[in-house]
DNA sequence: TCTATTGTTCGATTATATGCGAACAATAGA
DNA sequence: TCTATTGTTCGCATATAATCGAACAATAGA
């Protein structure tokens, strides 16, 4: 594989947002991407198997929550900001306010 | 039954309630009760079996998301706006603007 | 070319969700 | 007391999700 499939702005959907944002370690992750441009994997220091974490950060690109970028052995991750206050304005926001 | 457990205000748990939003069933049903102060089961008009809509009011509440009062053999159901607003201010804003 | 690093994908297991029909419970009204 | 109405709960089937270890792919650097 040499780059991920992200969807566009306009297809990124409500529910698939919502069900990204339903799990506690995903969750998590979008905290933690809020808070710096980008992170890589390695970064997030999770507490799971490689692959489980892997699984997650597929499910948030697929979802549309987050870009990943390839540089080296290093994948960089950013939250797509721009995108989801484009197409649900405030939600993220309200999200992160909500967070703790 | 007599009476439904509605979490309290301050158990009401962020993954819950977007879990509770993240299906198209219940965000449909959540946008109909933004729309009136109380709804009955049957009024919602769902396209399916009578059980699975039971399923899906009582994800619905014991997310939070909805309150249900009983009157006779009608169950009135409300959104409960003051609750979600308290705990996460604007979510349920964002997420009804972006409904459509 | 060999090895270490970073992260994904595969295949399997287990848990959770969704959906249905049938039976049940509570109430209203005849 | 009998029946209709409203909605839930039970038991089951199927689908989706979360998780893991092992194998794999791409790159950097020795």
């Amino acid at each position: 594989m040499r780059q991920y499939q992200h969807p566009d702005r306009e297809n990124i959907s409500l529910t698939d947002v919502l069900y990204g944002l339903s799990d506690p370690t995903r969750l998590q992750i979008v905290k933690m991407l809020a808070s710096k441009k980008e992170i890589t994997c390695g970064e997030f220091c999770l507490e799971m198997s490689k692959s489980t974490q892997s699984h997650h950060y597929k499910v948030l690109r697929d979802t549309g929550l987050m870009y990943t970028r390839l540089e080296g052995t290093q994948h960089y991750n950013s939250l797509r900001r721009e995108d989801l206050d484009a197409r649900f304005p405030n939600l993220l926001d309200s999200i992160l306010d909500a967070i703790k």
